[in-house]
DNA sequence: TGCAATCACTATACCGGTTAAGGTGTCAAT
DNA sequence: ATTGACACCTTAACCGGTATAGTGATTGCA
């Protein structure tokens, strides 16, 4: 109960940590005191029955007169427990702040009451995208409402995040995962389905196997962007992609193909690693083209925020000389000049669907896939009107980097 | 739009928990099955020495003719049983893909074998700074090495944040907990010593109680860049801080004070928020200044970048006119024009450090604070020689934004 | 009045590990 | 032949919950 301000320096003493043996007399606790001096006014000496360690069940059933089955019904809501005897034993553990022990209860019904999130990227390219942290955010908003935790984890390739996958489940650590950055033939949802371990996909429900998807419609946001860019007047549009081996870029370059087509315009692929250095380099090669594609789409902040970069140092004016558009929005994208026109999405209210999904999996409750909403595109100061195709290209700059 | 939707439903086995086994003809397989799947059917069993469910050491014993004791003597490298009988042990245990179940090792043991890590931020603050990913990386590398896992959880506020720690506590959620953003006076630096939990401050020892602390000199490396930026002739330098009430920022404000001091300089403190607009408020508040700074420093790589934008409104050179200083290293600093000269630090060993100081605490082990390796200065182009104070200010601009 | 159905609990057996204490069999020393 | 001293296992008791069967007392209903 010593909570003061500590003056300059205490002599560490803290817990033990582990208030084990036989109540040697600590004297000091300083684990729950409160218990035990409510209990025992001033007590008699050498109580034997000395509640010193934090509470369980049987502490509840002694002091309430009960075994403890019946302190077990009472504080789970079951019947089997008169009213009166009910409110008195949660009485008794609100007073000795009683929490179930996760390891017993987790032992006894066989759920382990949290769930997975494996990322699997190098340190270096994790980071600079906000996703993540919100989505964390997000599934674990949900989850906390629901008693559960989030066990999150960093590999260094897919085959540990299988292999983690399978020691979770051997050892009941996990009652499920959720799957991100879904790649075409994903080993993990193979891996997944052969374990039979409740799991939620955040993709694309084509690669998604058996299991179920939470997702959105990443074929209409382009189609969005593509409309966008065509009311401007761009006719010719690069896009600087992610890493080919995610669906979802795939599903991207679908979509683009398929709107440019049917918009009768044409688009430029070129791939880049999500990493700014990537983003820089494909933006020289798609600006150096002859003739100029007048819009660029990126697959995310970072390497349009390169782009940018790479396009003044080519002296090629944004958006004048070439417009500019970021899938996926975040603070860096307000801040460089011009503003990047981002595709924006709420990612917490994405990881509170996935968490709601997969709560539902786990529960056995086998519904379909969740469709989110779609992106929605923030109009800043590097999308305009396409230039009128008078001018020929700028002059070229020696290459640089 | 040719996505290959998903034929439609297949069969859908999974979720039964029980693995190949027998095998033969489960012929219900309803997935609802919510009743424990330990409880025996007590149906005649067709293959009675099968072992039907996921392996626990009794179904090991079984087959060795062995009791669980002598099995969990084995598999624990106790002595106890010869040689043979272990080799034996292993061999099945291998063979059927036998992992402890961590709540029964839990329960039995007293031990969660987890750590927590919190982070108290609103989700739109967190995000682009790459220093949370990283950390975990390395934290998690560590703990993996000890079959440790990490519950991550982001909340809203710190009291929820405390009430997280009570609750885990009392749950044997966690065997301890990594703190990080500490504040002067932190109320959970309190609230932990008061459980008695275990915990490694990520941050100064200042602020740390009786709890051990990672960490790094801060005041070192303010001394460092002052030193720089000094030897490039620079007299005058303003500084954009973090939230004042983060002790780091506290003592990074003391240590620029005490080194302008002693270099016979003048520093200028204005605090910012570590967004990136407040970096540029700041900034153009800085640079209006007359007579202007020469270089600016920055808490963040944000706050720099967005500086950098707000120097270019104002038609303020970078470096010719003002040098540029981040403090955090990031993608970011390469990527803007020009590249930002920056701290840079192993975020990921500081993790590792973490990490390995908290298994240290947890197993008693009461060893002193870790000091880690401070930040490098990473020259880029941002920062170069004061221009000779001749010419006057710039001509101001309108304010915008 | 008698028999069954409820009610409100108790007793006990799990869950799957760990661990202290006890029990054999073998072999050497006395 | 007795006594240890071991090496090697077995028994049984935990850890802290949950679930099921059983018990004594009260009530319901004929």
């Amino acid at each position: 109960m010593r909570v003061t301000e500590r003056p300059s320096r205490t002599p560490r003493r803290r817990g033990d940590g582990r208030t084990g043996g036989q109540a040697a007399a600590p004297a000091d606790d300083g684990v729950a005191g409160r218990s035990s001096a409510a209990r025992r006014p001033e007590g008699q000496p050498s109580a034997p029955t000395e509640t010193a360690r934090r509470p369980t069940i049987a502490d509840i059933a002694k002091q309430a007169g009960l075994t403890k089955a019946a302190v077990s019904f009472a504080l789970n809501g079951q019947p089997g427990v008169s009213e009166q005897t009910r409110s008195r034993v949660l009485d008794i553990a609100r007073r000795v702040g009683w929490q179930p022990n996760s390891a017993a209860r987790a032992l006894s019904d066989g759920k382990a009451g949290a769930f997975g999130l494996v990322v699997d990227r190098p340190a270096a390219m994790l980071g600079v995208e906000p996703f993540f942290m919100q989505l964390i955010s997000g599934i674990q908003a949900e989850l906390s409402d629901n008693q559960m935790s989030l066990l999150f984890t960093i590999t260094q390739d897919q085959a540990s995040e299988i292999a983690l996958y399978r020691s979770w489940w051997a050892q009941r650590k996990v009652d499920g995962v959720f799957v991100v950055d879904v790649r075409v033939a994903d080993a993990r949802i193979a891996a997944l389905e052969e374990l039979g371990m409740p799991a939620v996909v955040i993709g694309h429900p084509s690669v998604a196997g058996s299991l179920p998807a939470v997702w959105h419609d990443d074929a209409l946001v382009a189609r969005t962007v593509m409309e966008h860019l065509v009311a401007l007047g761009h006719t010719l549009i690069g896009r600087v992609s992610g890493m080919p081996e995610l669906r979802h870029t795939q599903i991207r370059t679908e979509a683009f193909g398929e709107a440019a087509g049917e918009l009768g315009v044409t688009v430029v692929d070129a791939a880049g690693d999500y990493s700014g250095d990537s983003g820089a380099l494909v933006t020289e090669e798609l600006l150096r083209r002859d003739p100029r594609p007048t819009a660029v789409v990126y697959d995310n902040d970072l390497m349009a925020v390169s782009g940018l970069g790479a396009a003044r140092r080519l002296g090629i004016d944004v958006p004048g000389d070439v417009s500019m558009v970021a899938w996926e929005d975040s603070p860096l994208c307000e801040l460089v000049h011009p503003p990047l026109t981002a595709l924006h999405r709420d990612v917490l209210t994405y990881g509170v669907h996935a968490a709601r999904r997969l709560l539902a999996e786990e529960r056995g409750q086998r519904a379909g896939n969740v469709k989110d909403a779609a992106h929605e595109l923030v109009r800043r100061a590097s999308s305009g009107p396409a230039r009128r195709r008078s001018t020929s290209t700028t002059s070229p700059v020696p290459e640089s980097r």
